[in-house]
DNA sequence: GATATCACG
DNA sequence: GACGTACGTGATATCT
C-alpha cells in the first residue's frame, strides 16, 4: 500500500460506550465487574482494526476521548452540559476499560485537557484532508456531521454499519454539512443543554436555514417571517441562537496532540491483546486470536461467560443422574429429633424446606406438615396437622403445631441460615400467616425462570425440573392423594408415605439449588435474579394475602341481569335460525349460518369447521346479517356471565370477604407475571357493559382504590432501546405519540391517520410483517408494505434494532431485556419457516416486553418501604395487571399516597440504568376499580 | 385433552 | 423468494 493514498479512522471512543451501554445486555467479565459496553466496545475495534488492508479500510486509526469535565465552551455558558445525567452507575466502572482495551489493541488513545472528543476529531479531520488523506469518523454524532465531506471524509456508525456521507446528512437536516452548524444553533439539544430557541426543532431548524441560507441570515430577517409565535421567539432569543451557533463549533485549530504519521496501523500485536481478553474472559473473540492473528469474520456480540462455558448454550446443560434414596428419610415425632435438625440446619448455613397443606390456595390452607434436607438424601417430615385417614383409627402420633412452630421460628428468621425453598412464595405465605418471616431465602424456581425461560423444557415445576435436570421421577402428588371423586387431602396422607412424598420434595430442591446457583453468575443472570425477582417473591406474597374486596350482592344482581338478556337473544335467534341449537357451539353455529342460512364465508382450520369468530362475524353483521349481532351481544354476556359474575363470587374468601388471586412468578416466558385462579388481570374494560364488571372490585369502608398506570411503556422503551431520537423527543416532550407518529407517516394528523399510526406503532413492538399489517388496517398489502418501508426510513433506530436483536438471538437462542433478563427461542434457528418467523416475532418482542415487566416489578419491590417511609404504612399495594399497580388508600391521603407511588414507578430504573426517556405515570382514584381510572 | 373463543396488557 | 395474517397471558364451553 505505499502509495495508496493514507485512510485516517477516528473513533469517537466517548459516544460509542455510551451507546453501547445501552444497546447491549449488561453483561459481566470474568471478575464479575460489569462489562458489557467494554465487550461491544472491543467487538467493535477489532472489527475496524480487521479492516486493515482491505478496499477502503484504514491505514491509521486512532480513538478519541473526553479526557476533561470542563472545556471552553462552560466559559461561553455555564449551563452547558449541565443537564446531563451521571453515567449509570455500572457503567462509570467500564470508562477505564476502555483505555485498557484501546491499548490492548495497540491503537493510540487520544485525550486533551480542556477540548472534547468532537474537537479533537475536527483538529485531525482538518489536519488530515489538508495533507490529502481520506478520513472516517467511527461516531453518529450528529455535531459531527458538520466535518464531512464528499470524497474525503464520511461517518460510520458501527451499530448498523452505515456510512453517512454528505447524502444522508441533506436527508437528515436538509442541507449541507456546512449549514449544519446553523440548523443545530437553532434546534438546541436538550442532552448537551445547547439553548437553541423555543418552538424550533429539527423541521422548522432546517426549513428556516434552507430558506436563509444561514443563522445570521435568518436572524437579520426577521420582518420576513409570517408566524407570529416564530417570529417573537426568533427576536427574543436571538442571543441564545448566536450563544449555540459558538458551542456547537468545532475547534481545528489546536495543536495535535500526537503526530498524524504516528497514527499508523500496522497490524495488532496479539500477545498484549490475548491478555486482555483472557483478564476480562471474552472467550469467543479470544479463540480468534488464538485461531492466528486478526481473522476475518463477523462480530457479534456473544453471551460473556464468566469461567466455565464458552459460549451461551443453545440448548439447556444436560442432566445428570441423581441417586435417591426415599427411605433414608426420617419422620420427626419427638422434640428431642426436631432439635437435631435445626442444629444440623443451623451449623448448614443453609436448609431446603417445603410445606404441606390441605388446600393448594396458600390464603386459607392450613399447615399440616414441613419437610426439610439439608444434604442429598438427607431429608425429614415434622408433620402437625395430620388427621386419620377414617372414622375407625385415631390421628397418628404428631408433636403440637404451635411448639414445632415456636421451634423453628428462630431457624426460620436466623440471618445466617439461607432457606431454599421451590416457589417459595406458598411457603413463605404459609408461614407469614404464623408470624414467622421466613429470610434470608432462594426460590430454585425463580432461578431455574431466569436462567431458563423459553428454553423447552416445559414450565419451572420441581417435578419437571427433577426430571428435566436429574433424570428422577418425583412421587405424583396423585399417588398419594388419588383424584377426582376420591382424592384426599394431605392431612389424611398416612405418614410413612406422607414422610417419603414431602422429604423427597426438600431433597430434590437442595438438589437443584447445587445445580442451579452457580449457573446464576456464569450465565450472567445474577442481578437480574437478586435485583427484580427474588425480592418479588416477598412482594408478591404480601399482594396476596391481602387480596382485594368484591361486591358480592352487586355481581349477583349483574349476573342476573345479564341472563335476563341472554335469554332475549337466544330467542330472537332462535327464531332467526328457524329452530334452537347450541350457540356456544361454534360446530353448531357455523353449520347453522353456513349450511341453514346458505351464507357466503370460508372454511377454516385444519378441522375444515367453519370460522365463527368475531372478525366472521362482524363481516357478516356488516352485510347486514341481523343474527350475527345478536350472537355477538349473546357471546359477550354469556362470556361476562360465566368467567366474572359467576366465577367471581365463588372465590370469594369466606374468612377474608376478599379474593386472592395468586400470581404466578414463572409462568410468562418474557418476565411478565400471570394471575390465576381467578385472574385478575383479565378484567374488562374495553366495552361500556365489560367495565361494570369492574365497578365490583371496591376499597374497605375508609378506603379508596387508587390505580396508578405506566403510560405507553412499551412504546416508550423502544424508543429508548432502538434509540429513535425523535421518539425519545416526542416522549421527552410529553407530545401525543400517535399523533407523532401519523404526522411522520401520513404528513397529516387527523383521526384515521393517528388511529392508523396507532396500529403501526403496535404493529412495531409485535414484531411486523406487511401482510399482518395490512390485514389490520384493512388495505392491501403493498400500502402495508410502504407504511412500514416510510416507518423505517423515518425512524432508522428500529431497523437497526430488529436487526440487531434477531442477529443476537440468532447467534445465542436468546434475547435480553435491560436489566439482563434471558428469553430463550428455540426455534429461532428451527428449519420450518413458519415457527422461525414465530421465533422471530417474539424475540422482537420479548426484550421490550421484559423490560416493561423489569420495570414494574422493580416498583414493586420498593413501594411498600417507600409508602412507610412516607408514613404511609395504611396503603396497600393489592394487584399488578402489566403496567397498572392498584391499591387501597386511607380516604384523604389519596394526594400523598399518589405522589410517592408516581415517584417509585417513574424512578424504577434507577440507580441501575437512567433512561432518556421519562416513565410517565397516570394516576386515579374512586370507591371501586372503575372510578379509579 | 384438544380446540375455539375471548377477556386483559 | 417463501413463509404467514402481531407479542404475551388464563378461563370457559364444547366436543372428542
Amino acid at each position: 500500500m505505499s502509495d495508496a493514498q493514507p485512510h485516517l479512522y477516528l473513533v469517537d471512543g466517548s459516544s460509542y460506550i455510551f451507546r453501547a451501554y445501552h444497546r447491549l445486555p449488561p453483561l459481566t467479565n470474568r471478575h464479575g465487574q460489569p462489562a458489557g459496553a467494554v465487550y461491544g466496545y472491543t467487538a467493535m475495534l477489532w472489527k475496524l482494526a480487521d479492516g486493515l488492508n482491505k478496499a477502503d479500510g484504514p491505514t491509521h486509526m486512532a480513538v478519541i476521548l473526553d479526557a476533561s469535565e470542563s472545556t471552553h465552551r462552560n466559559e461561553m455558558y455555564d449551563q452547558y452540559k449541565a443537564n446531563r445525567p451521571p453515567p449509570p452507575e455500572d457503567l462509570i466502572p467500564q470508562f477505564p476499560l476502555i483505555r485498557v482495551a484501546t491499548r490492548a489493541f495497540s491503537i493510540p488513545c487520544i485525550e486533551q485537557n480542556g477540548l472534547e472528543a468532537d474537537d479533537i476529531i475536527a483538529c485531525y479531520v482538518l489536519a488530515a484532508t489538508k495533507a490529502g488523506w481520506k478520513v472516517t469518523i467511527v461516531s453518529s454524532d450528529k455535531d459531527l456531521m458538520q466535518l464531512i465531506e464528499d470524497g474525503k471524509v464520511d461517518m460510520l456508525d458501527t451499530m448498523n454499519d452505515r456510512r453517512i456521507g454528505r447524502e444522508q446528512v441533506l436527508e437528515k437536516f436538509g442541507v449541507g454539512p456546512e449549514k449544519v452548524g446553523d440548523v443545530l444553533a437553532l434546534m438546541g439539544d436538550s442532552v448537551d443543554n445547547v439553548p437553541g430557541v423555543p418552538g424550533i426543532g429539527p423541521k422548522t431548524a432546517s426549513q428556516l436555514i434552507q430558506q436563509y441560507g444561514d443563522l445570521d441570515t435568518v436572524l437579520a430577517s426577521t420582518d420576513e417571517i409570517t408566524k407570529p409565535k416564530l417570529k417573537q421567539n426568533l427576536i427574543e432569543h436571538a442571543d441564545a441562537a448566536r450563544l449555540s451557533r459558538e458551542l456547537v463549533r468545532l475547534v481545528c485549530d489546536a495543536p495535535l496532540p500526537e503526530p498524524l504519521d504516528d497514527l499508523v496501523l500496522t497490524g495488532i500485536p496479539p500477545e498484549p491483546l490475548k491478555e486482555f481478553l483472557e483478564d476480562q474472559g471474552f472467550k469467543s473473540l479470544l479463540n480468534r486470536v488464538a485461531g492466528g492473528g486478526a481473522s476475518s469474520g463477523g462480530t457479534r456480540p456473544v453471551d460473556v461467560m464468566a469461567s466455565k462455558p464458552v459460549a451461551a448454550a443453545p440448548t439447556p446443560p444436560e442432566a445428570q443422574d441423581i441417586n435417591v434414596d426415599r427411605s433414608a428419610y426420617e419422620t420427626v415425632t419427638t422434640m428431642e429429633a426436631l432439635d437435631r435438625w435445626i442444629a444440623e440446619a443451623t451449623a448448614n448455613g443453609f436448609v431446603a424446606l417445603d410445606t404441606e397443606t390441605d388446600c393448594i390456595d396458600c390464603v386459607i390452607a392450613r399447615l399440616v406438615g414441613v419437610s426439610l434436607a439439608t444434604a442429598p438424601n438427607k431429608a425429614c417430615y415434622i408433620p402437625v396437622g395430620h388427621v386419620s385417614a377414617d372414622l375407625l383409627s385415631d390421628a397418628p402420633s404428631q408433636m403440637p403445631m404451635a411448639d414445632v412452630l415456636a421451634r423453628l421460628k428462630p431457624l426460620l428468621e436466623d440471618p445466617a441460615v439461607l432457606k431454599i425453598g421451590h416457589n417459595l412464595k406458598y411457603d413463605w405465605v404459609m408461614f407469614a400467616k404464623q408470624d414467622i418471616n421466613v429470610a434470608p431465602y432462594d426460590d430454585t424456581m425463580v432461578m431455574s425462570f431466569d436462567l431458563d425461560a423459553g428454553r423447552g423444557i416445559g414450565g419451572h415445576g420441581l417435578d419437571e425440573l427433577a426430571r428435566a435436570m436429574c433424570n428422577h421421577e418425583c412421587i405424583p402428588f396423585k399417588q398419594v392423594c388419588g383424584t377426582g371423586q376420591k382424592a384426599i387431602t394431605f392431612d389424611k396422607v398416612p405418614l410413612a408415605q406422607a414422610t417419603e412424598y414431602a422429604g423427597e420434595d426438600a431433597d430434590i430442591c437442595l438438589r437443584l439449588w447445587q445445580r442451579l446457583k452457580p449457573r446464576l453468575a456464569s450465565e450472567n443472570v445474577t442481578r437480574v435474579y437478586e435485583m427484580v425477582d427474588r425480592q418479588l417473591v416477598t412482594t408478591v406474597g404480601r399482594m396476596e394475602r391481602r387480596g382485594i374486596k368484591v361486591d358480592r350482592d352487586y355481581l349477583a344482581s349483574l349476573s342476573s341481569e345479564f341472563s335476563k338478556e341472554i335469554t332475549a337473544l337466544e330467542g330472537r335467534v332462535y327464531e332467526a335460525a328457524g329452530g334452537p341449537f347450541t350457540i356456544g357451539s361454534p360446530q353448531q353455529l357455523g353449520s347453522v349460518l353456513y349450511d341453514r342460512l346458505g351464507l357466503k364465508g370460508g372454511r377454516k382450520g385444519k378441522s375444515g369447521t367453519y370460522s365463527t369468530d368475531v372478525n366472521e362475524l362482524e363481516r357478516l353483521a356488516g352485510e347486514g346479517v341481523e343474527v350475527a349481532n345478536r350472537v355477538l351481544e349473546w357471546r359477550q354476556l354469556t362470556k361476562l356471565r360465566s368467567t366474572y359474575t359467576d366465577a367471581l363470587q365463588a372465590q370469594i374468601n369466606p374468612e377474608t370477604g376478599r379474593v386472592h388471586t395468586s400470581y404466578s412468578l414463572s409462568g410468562a416466558q418474557t418476565g411478565r407475571l400471570s394471575s390465576t385462579e381467578p385472574n385478575l388481570q383479565n378484567i374488562p374494560i374495553r366495552t361500556e357493559i365489560g367495565r361494570k364488571i369492574r365497578d365490583a372490585f371496591v376499597a374497605e369502608p375508609g378506603y379508596q382504590l387508587m390505580s396508578a398506570d405506566y403510560s405507553q411503556i412499551e412504546l416508550r422503551l423502544a424508543a429508548q432501546m432502538a434509540d429513535v431520537p425523535q421518539l425519545k423527543e416526542a416522549f421527552a416532550a410529553h407530545e401525543d405519540i400517535h399523533s407523532m407518529t401519523a404526522e411522520e407517516l401520513f404528513g397529516s394528523v387527523d383521526r384515521d391517520t393517528r388511529g392508523k399510526a396507532k396500529t403501526v406503532n403496535f404493529a412495531i413492538l409485535y414484531g411486523i410483517s406487511s401482510w399482518g399489517l395490512a390485514g389490520r388496517l384493512g388495505v392491501p398489502k403493498e400500502e402495508g408494505a410502504a407504511i412500514i418501508a416510510r416507518y423505517f426510513e423515518r425512524f432508522p433506530g428500529i431497523r437497526s434494532y430488529m436487526d440487531d436483536t434477531l442477529a443476537f438471538a440468532r447467534t445465542n437462542g436468546f434475547t435480553r431485556t435491560l436489566f439482563g433478563r434471558k428469553t430463550h427461542f428455540p426455534n429461532i434457528r428451527a428449519g420450518n419457516p413458519n415457527h422461525r418467523a414465530g421465533a422471530e416475532r417474539a424475540a422482537i418482542n420479548a426484550p421490550i416486553q421484559g423490560t416493561s415487566a423489569d420495570l414494574i416489578k422493580r416498583a414493586m419491590n420498593r413501594m411498600d418501604e417507600a409508602l412507610e417511609k412516607a408514613g404511609l404504612e395504611g396503603v396497600r399495594m393489592l394487584l399488578q395487571v402489566h403496567d397498572e399497580l392498584l391499591f387501597e388508600v386511607p380516604d384523604g391521603r389519596e394526594q400523598e399516597a399518589a405522589a410517592v407511588v408516581r415517584e417509585v414507578m417513574a424512578k424504577a430504573a434507577e440507580p441501575a440504568m437512567k433512561l432518556d426517556v421519562p416513565l410517565d405515570v397516570e394516576v386515579g382514584w374512586g370507591a371501586n376499580w372503575g372510578a379509579a381510572h
